[in-house]
RNA sequence: GGUGCGGUAGCCAAGUGGUUAGGCACUGGAUUGCAAAUCCAUGAACAUCGGUUCGAAUCCGAUCCGCACCUCCA
């Protein structure tokens, strides 16, 4: 079998084969650190670490860029708001990142790249650009990129210049462009900037938002790369002028594969910052939802779909989670004190294949799921007519991690019993031993408001966490 | 105007010519002291209209509706 992903630049699907055979060098855009990001902006990251993850499932090493854009507009005017420096405020935000990265279980890239770090590099491209003729410097100061150079831009995103022409907004105001569509490599200073200004051969100014990636990009992935992706929104202009600028200053294809998210949306629409419909991770976390749900809910619609959220939904996931979670603990307990894995039984021989067939067709994560829940549930009957060994159980078990390691939501938190909770239960079974039902239930809905439910099986009780 | 994506059961969401997708919720039963969990059983769908075909959710045409991008955007 092969992974085939959708590249968004011949709109097929394509077999993933990395450009050197083995490793998968890929670059995402990252978050602009001004403030949090919204649960939207993570659904972008939750795609590009399960494709991570899954890229690894195949058996390529991955090595992932994940850039910081640390100046531009937004930044700059909030930070002189606040009479901080630039760095110190947006690393703030950078922190609050890598926080919520980590609760939603995503996987840390290899590389986070700073834009305000690599200025020299952006200078390097865009000297490379005035070079080849690609680049002019306006009255203004600052520098642009004459579309109409580069033959083949709009190639990624189809647009064609009449198309363009005719388009609802134009800017009116870019009086100082030779063509309304050329975009900024760098920005001439302004006072609004404060004291965030670097010097460049063209005068004193900052990068435009495009060269950075294209500059961080090349720097530590080399100049032909694997895969860039992002939101369908990056599709234009960011990627199409990021393709336009690096190819034009290397001549050189830039990335083999492109691949693009649809959004995250709320009643139909877009969750956005501009259209105020938006919740922080932070947010959701406090309302009492886990990482793991929400991780849930972002992961279960197909990524290039749009995904409709709603609370309800992540009520609908927790009950989800409790499934899968029974069934992990059941077959944790039915593989006993046994380590040594036997053959996988019957019901579960065929889930690998099939969950790897569904992800391998462009990450079809929902056949993926119904590939675990097919299992779930011929695994719980199996093991209610206690047909399954412990040898068995145990390579069930290992099956779970190897699929979890894409997934990262197989494997529940360990929830530690406390003593108190413990000698309730024993109190609980000695009550039940009298048929005293009365103190029985009591001592249960004790443990409920302890956040634990009691189960009583066959071969004695069992605790769940709620 | 240009370029894309979509409309599947109460909700979410796969499927792209024939065979139960899956999850949540609902209903009946088994099990249980009562529960919980689990199992068994059951119901429910392809926006509308036409066409192609032995057969269409799937292909073709038209129509209606929704969303997005067209220089801040994941």
């Amino acid at each position: 079998m092969a992974f085939r992903i959708y590249n968004t630049m011949s709109r097929t699907k394509e077999e993933l084969r990395p450009i050197d055979g083995r490793q998968v060098r890929m670059y995402t855009c990252g978050p602009t650190v001004y403030n949090y990001a919204h649960i939207g902006n993570f659904r972008a990251y939750m795609f590009e670490d399960l494709l991570r993850r899954y890229i690894k499932f195949c058996g390529f090493e991955v090595v992932q860029v994940q850039n910081l854009t640390d100046v531009d507009d937004k930044t700059i005017r909030a930070s002189i708001e606040q009479g901080l420096p630039l760095k110190e405020y947006t690393k703030k935000y950078i922190d609050a990142f890598f926080d919520d990265l980590a609760k939603l279980n995503i996987e840390p890239a290899e590389h986070y790249p700073a834009a305000t770090d690599y200025i020299p590099e952006m200078i390097t491209l865009i000297e490379k650009l005035f070079e080849k003729g690609y680049a002019y410097q306006s009255a203004d100061g600052s520098v642009y990129y004459s579309i109409d150079k580069f033959a083949e831009y709009g190639k990624l995103a189809h647009l064609d210049r009449e198309g363009m022409q005719s388009g609802a907004r134009v800017d009116q105001d870019e009086y100082d462009k030779d063509n309304a569509a050329d975009f900024a490599l760098w920005k001439a200073y302004v006072p609004e900037d404060g004291d965030v200004v670097w010097d460049s051969p063209w005068g004193r100014g900052r990068p435009g938002w495009h060269i950075e990636c294209s500059a961080m990009s090349m720097k530590l992935l080399g100049e032909s790369f694997d895969i860039h992706t992002g939101g369908v929104d990056n599709i234009f202009p960011h990627h199409e002028d990021e393709i336009a600028q690096s190819e034009a200053a290397t001549g050189k294809p830039y990335s083999k594969y492109w691949m693009h998210c649809g959004y995250l949306v709320v009643d139909g629409k877009k969750m956005s910052k501009s259209l105020g419909n938006f919740h922080t991770l932070r947010e959701v976390l406090d309302m009492g939802y886990s990482g793991r749900e929400v991780r849930y809910e972002l992961l279960s619609g197909h990524y290039r779909q749009s995904l409709n959220f709603a609370f309800k939904s992540l009520d609908a996931n927790r009950a989800a989670l409790k499934r899968l979670d029974e069934f992990s603990a059941n077959i944790k307990e039915a593989g006993g004190s046994e380590t040594e894995a036997g053959e996988l039984p019957e019901w579960a021989a065929n889930t690998r294949a099939k969950f790897a067939g569904a992800m391998d067709d462009d990450m079809n994560i929902s056949g993926a799921m119904a590939a675990i829940f097919d299992t779930v549930h011929a695994g719980n009957k199996a093991m209610t007519e206690s047909v399954v060994s412990e040898k068995q159980a145990r390579a069930v078990s290992n099956l779970w991690g190897e699929l979890d390691a894409v997934l990262g939501i197989l494997e529940a938190p360990e929830e530690e019993v406390s003593a108190e909770v413990a000698a309730l239960l024993e109190a609980r079974t000695v009550a039940r031993t009298e048929k005293n039902w009365a103190e029985s239930d009591r001592i249960r809905d004790a443990l409920a408001e302890l956040g634990w439910t009691v189960k009583d099986t066959p071969e004695g009780p069992k605790l769940r966490k709620i």
